[in-house]
DNA sequence: GCAGAACGGTACCGATCGGTTCCGAATAAC
DNA sequence: GTTATTCGGAACCGATCGGTACCGTTCTGC
C-alpha cells in the first residue's frame, strides 16, 4: 500500500470503478476506502472527471503491459492473447473490459471516455497486428481487426457466462482465421 | 404517444436509459420528459429498480421481434443477423446492446440485471441455433454460440467505430465458419 | 531545528438522488 | 349523473451527490 495519497486514490478508484462501475462509486466512498482526506483529493484532481481520466490512462498502460507479458508467457504467438483472456476471465472478480464498461455507462458518445476507449483498443489492435505480422501473414492488419473483434466478443460474453469458455471459443475461431486462406483460395 | 402513463414511462425510460445510461437518468428527469406525475410513477412501479426490470423485459421482447423481422427481410439465413446488426449500427443513436450496457453499469454481477441479460442472450442464441439448423448444419449449437460471440463483438466494436463496418467484418468471419469444415476435414 | 509542503478530518454548500404523501382535476364505468 | 379510478402537480423527506474552505498535524528538505 503506497503512502502517496494520489497513488492510493488512483489504485483504489481503479479497483472500485472496475468492480462496481464509475457512476456507482461516489467520491465519499472512495475517500472512506482509501483513507484520503477530502481536501487532499481535490489537491490532486480538479474533480471526479479528471480522476476518471487518470484512472483509465493508468489502466490502459497497466493492462497493455500485462497483456504483453502474458502473451509472452504463453508462447508469444497471436493466439496467446486468447489464452491471456481466458486466464483473466477465470478470476473471481473479472468484470469484462474496463473501457467497454466505461463506454457503456458514459452519457456522451463524443466525450473523453469514448476517445480513451478508442485509443486503448487501437493500441491493442496494433499489438495484435505486430504479433500476426511476426507470423508472416500478409494481411496482418485485417486479421488484427478481426482478432480485436473476437477478443471483445469473448470479453463481454465472459461477463455473463463466467470462466474462460468464451475466450477459448474465440481462440478456436481465430485459429481458423489464421489457418485458412482469407476469402477464396488463389486459383492455380 | 400513448395516453397511458405506464406505457409512456416504459417508452421514455427505454429511450433515456439506452441513450444516456440507466444510472445517469434519475426519476426526476424521466417524469419531466414523459410528463407523468411523481405519484403516478410509484403507483405503477414499486421503485426505479422495478422500472428498470420492466424496461429490460420490454426491450428484450421488442428487440427479438425486430431481429426476426429484419432477418427475414434480409433473406432469412443465419448470416442475415449481421446485416440486421449493420443496419442498426448505421443509425445515429446506436449505442450498442442495452443488455451489455446494463451489465456494464450494474454493481452486482449476481443481481437481476445479469440474469435478464443472460436470458436475453440465450434467446438470441436459440434463434441463431434455429437459423443455422435450418441450413442443415450438424453442429448448429456450437455455431450458434460462435455467432453470438461474433454479434456481441461487432456490437461493442460498433459503439466506438460507428457504422456497419464491424458488423460486416463479423459477417465475413461467420461466413467462413459456415463454409469450412468445423475443425479437421473428415479423413476419407 | 525550522520552514513549507503534504496530509487527514470536519463542517458546510447547493443540487439531486429515490421515495412518500396529499390534493384536485380529469376520466371512465355503470 | 353519480361513483370510482386514474391522473398530474406539488410539498416534503432523509440521504447522497460533487465540490469548497478551513483546520491542525505530520512529514520532509535544507
Amino acid at each position: 500500500m503506497p503512502t502517496d495519497a494520489r497513488e492510493r486514490l488512483l489504485q483504489g478508484a481503479e479497483e472500485l470503478f472496475y468492480e462496481e462501475g464509475i457512476r456507482a462509486v461516489g467520491v465519499e466512498r472512495l475517500l472512506a476506502v482509501t483513507g484520503v482526506g477530502r481536501a487532499s483529493f481535490y489537491r490532486h484532481f480538479a474533480g471526479k472527471d479528471e480522476l476518471v481520466y487518470a484512472v483509465l490512462k493508468r489502466r490502459d498502460a497497466h493492462w497493455h503491459a500485462w497483456l504483453e507479458e502474458t502473451v509472452t508467457a504463453h508462447g508469444g504467438g497471436p493466439l496467446a492473447v486468447f489464452d491471456a483472456l481466458a486466464e483473466s476471465a477465470e478470476s473471481e472478480n473479472f468484470r469484462g473490459c474496463a473501457f467497454i464498461n466505461a463506454m457503456a455507462e458514459a452519457s456522451d458518445p463524443h466525450g473523453e471516455i469514448f476517445r480513451l476507449a478508442n485509443e486503448h483498443k487501437n493500441k491493442v489492435t496494433a499489438l495484435l497486428d505486430r504479433l500476426i505480422e511476426e507470423q508472416g501473414h500478409p494481411d496482418h492488419r485485417a486479421l488484427a481487426e478481426q482478432f480485436m473483434l473476437l477478443m471483445d466478443g469473448a470479453t463481454v460474453t465472459a461477463m455473463r457466462t463466467r470462466g474462460g469458455g468464451a475466450a477459448r471459443r474465440a481462440r478456436a475461431i481465430a485459429e481458423r482465421l489464421l489457418a485458412a486462406p482469407p476469402v477464396e483460395p488463389v486459383p492455380v
